[in-house]
DNA sequence: AAGCGATTCAACCGCTCGCCT
DNA sequence: AAGGCGAGCGGTTGAATCGCT
């Protein structure tokens, strides 16, 4: 493994924090509140980058960070979250209680990456060309609220779309007897198709194209049989 | 007990986005 | 409208640890 600087600075690569460095990050945190990383940065005395400070805080100060190993419950979670949302760590962590995306991120990697290797994509669309991987759009939270409730209602049968020739590089997701809260007009009938035609469930990046059909042939679906819903 | 490859995970890097001026 | 800057994200790195021989 080669650094990408290719020696040009000898840095002291890994700078792992220690105890004492926590206790005046956390103390600063607790008296002058998040944000600001780089005033924390000058102002703390410690001898760290904001976003270092950020990431430290982020990821094992922070009071609310569970630490041990995933339950399985969890591990079904991320499992069903990647099948939603690809490599969208900060979104599928946001979902786990205690949970941060460093943590989901590694523990995918390491644990579930090899469990599952047909998850193993690196965005969702992104089957084969991994430039596309960094222009994504980004996903705020406040879209959450739709493709999280159907992940968290365990009605969810993510399956990839692999015979379709109309489209590929899509997936589909399958909801039958959908009953999620949701706040868009959607779903005549038990069993609705949605295809994704680039992205996931990112409500108010995309539309939502909705195959209605009975039928599970989605090598069958014609690019008319389907309508268009546009987030609100 | 020692050596060494494999694995884990904390931390860093580069990039994009959004806000502010 | 454009530029600067801070925040946040996903990918990658490498030190620490584990486990086998």
């Amino acid at each position: 493994m080669e650094s990408k600087g290719m020696g040009l600075k000898p840095q002291p690569k890994k700078n792992l924090w220690k105890p004492e460095e926590d206790v005046v990050l956390k103390a600063y945190i607790e008296a002058h509140g998040e944000g600001n990383w780089e005033a924390v940065s000058r102002n703390s005395g410690l001898n760290r980058g904001g976003k270092s400070c950020r990431l430290r805080w982020k990821n094992y100060l922070r009071p609310d960070i569970k630490r041990g190993g995933m339950s399985e419950d969890e591990e079904d979670l991320i499992i069903r979250l990647h099948k939603l949302l690809g490599n969208r760590w900060s979104l599928i962590a946001g979902r786990i209680p205690g949970r941060t995306d460093n943590e989901v991120k590694n523990y995918w990697n390491t644990h579930l990456n090899k469990r599952c290797p047909r998850g193993k994509r690196k965005t969702i669309d992104s089957n084969n060309d991994d430039q596309e991987t960094s222009k994504k759009p980004r996903i705020s939270d406040s879209d959450l609220p739709i493709s999280a409730s159907i992940a968290e209602t365990g009605l969810l049968d993510a399956r990839k779309e692999e015979n379709s020739s109309n489209i590929t590089s899509s997936w589909i997701v399958e909801l039958q007897s959908f009953h999620c809260d949701l706040d868009f007009p959607i779903v005549p009938g038990n069993s609705a198709v949605f295809g994704f035609d680039d992205e996931p469930f990112t409500t108010n990046l995309d539309s939502i194209v909705l195959f209605e059909t009975d039928a599970l042939d989605y090598g069958s679906l014609e690019s008319n049989s389907h309508k268009q819903y546009f987030m609100p």
